[in-house]
DNA sequence: CTCTAATCGAGACGGTACGTCGCGTCTTACG
DNA sequence: CGTAAGACGCGACGTACCGTCTCGATTAGAG
């Protein structure tokens, strides 16, 4: 921080950087919504936040990073509000905290799952689903065939909430919430005789 | 083409049209091996063609157009192989041939499962998958539903074989075409009470 | 010529080949009365011909040749009705027969000396008249100074020509022959003490 | 400029622009000294300035623009030195200065008279001159051949400079002094009984 | 409240790739 | 054989962003 040292150089309280950063995000976020990825310039994002193209770089070494800072914001989020329902309640009360986050946030999540940054979060939320099923892990199968299972079920999870958020009129919640409780029994059939 | 009349101008009999336009598809199925789809530059395909860049534009619009090519030629191909069987054999039998196929192929599946052409691939088989589903409609589900139930198998077999093809020691097709068939069978219960 | 061989292989009576030739003239003095040298495609000049491109290259090397060729004619042309009045009568007629015929061919000459072709004719009127003055040199002055004397004089008429034709309202040719015969006089006396 | 405010947006003290712009000057007049313009593609002008070729455009919207700068300057260079002369001493002695000038900076002449900028400069000479015509108008003859006099007189000039700097053995700058005195002279008697 | 250095805007720069255009050559098939 | 149609290798065009860099000007926060 300005005009002496700093207990730890990562954290800045500074405002300016604060500002900077969030308005970056923001913008980003907001482009999102219309074009893909890689139709989106750096110098776009800064200018939509009022920024000088040079104090991107400044936070960021790329979109990609932003962007998956961004998406792995997110995943955290909603995984933070569902893993912990499921453990001490039950899958189906997860999946329906699950579905009203979603669709709660409904504009965000269409842009993360339908939009540019669609294969980003697809590669981030496997990565994190990858961590969360290393704890529980299930020893019946060999490594290979349970990392299998994971990529099914979390794709054909996130390939579910994609195809409901494209849908003109969307079903419920619950509807959906039910949709995928019957998706996570049939995986967890998968590889058991 | 040369000279003056012709039955049909979208085929062309030109040897050195065929001959740019291959070796066009050639190269840029090599270097698909190893690189991503926009860390190659259009020259550096035509160059590996051995064909001067702005041929490349004589023959595709743009990069997009050529991977879109050769993907849907592949997976077309798969399919001609793999549909016939299905239904004059059994699903066991389709699930085996699509298996021997890919892992015949497998140099030329793995660039198009696993490397950059992985997301046009994707898209390309889904629309695919569209159009064979749209015969064969069940009409137990809504329209809406049984697109879904359409993306879930589609992407489930095309993440595992994606997830086959990723693996350093490979199971055997025979192995695979096993799992394929219980996720083909789990997929059908989906929506069924 | 087609079939069999030829007495003199320079001169084609070939109907279609003379027929291509034309043309070519023809289109390119079209196009050059409406856009400079450089603005002007070669395939330009062959489909305003309504000729294969690779036609044109089998008369001219490039488009400059057949400017030098168009240009070279026109000057021989007018050189051979203004020369011999000259000698035969007095400088005076053959400057009223010099404008007298621009004036016929005002078109066409307003292309040569203001339009793309200007640059060109005025290398190729002044190769031309070096060849003539060479004939009747006068040894006063050295050959350095002498050729400046026609570089002046050829210039000078040339420019007053031009002028001429770029005026809205033209002079009458009677007018500038005047002009043009003062100009001469006024160059005679260069060079005399 | 960097930072924020300026009094003359026109006017740049950025260090950095000036030398980009210097050295693409310097570097086209070196290459001007051994080609024709059309022959120099803005990407050698680039590499020569030891620039990116996107910089060129950054600073001149094309080569002819960076030409015309180029020739407009050092015309008026000359002018600016010669005018004067002639009018507080004698149009001999501006002669003799327009000479001297042109003799001392006789390779940068020789490529602005006789290279690829011959025909730009005679334009532009021509511009400039039909200015300073325009202030010391002689109103005895109509406009248009007071245009025609401010022509021949210039292309005189200009001719007799072009055809001293091709000499081999050049005459003395106080020869071509009197040779263009003696123009000058002839010229002024155009159109006076 | 005052300094001081972190942060910023502005934008020039060397690069790389873009997609277009015209060149001149070469190939093929007609008449 | 001369020609049309046109594919081709080549190379310059002018544009768009990239990521780096240098500037002063501004401003937040430590003393």
């Amino acid at each position: 921080m300005p005009g002496a040292a700093s207990a730890n150089p990562a954290i800045t309280t500074d405002a300016r950087k604060l500002r900077s950063r969030d308005a970056l995000y923001a913008a980003f976020l907001k482009l999102l919504e219309r074009k893909n990825l890689d139709q989106i310039s750096i110098r776009e994002i800064a200018a939509a936040a009022g920024v000088g193209h040079a104090t991107f770089y400044r936070h960021y070494p790329g979109k990609e990073a932003l962007l998956n800072d961004l998406a792995a914001d997110e995943i955290r989020r909603l995984v933070n509000l569902t893993l912990p329902v499921m453990k001490s309640e039950s899958t189906q009360a997860a999946c329906a905290a699950l579905c009203t986050h979603v669709f709660g946030n409904r504009k965000l999540w269409t842009t993360l799952l339908t939009g540019g940054a669609a294969s980003a979060v697809k590669v981030e939320l496997l990565a994190i689903s990858r961590n969360i099923a290393a704890g529980m892990d299930n020893h019946s199968l060999g490594p290979a065939m349970s990392e299998l299972k994971t990529i099914l079920s979390v794709n054909a999870i996130r390939e579910t909430l994609a195809w409901w958020l494209r849908q003109r009129k969307p079903l419920s919640p619950e509807r959906v919430a039910c949709i995928l409780e019957e998706i996570i029994a049939l995986h967890d059939t998968l590889g058991v005789e």
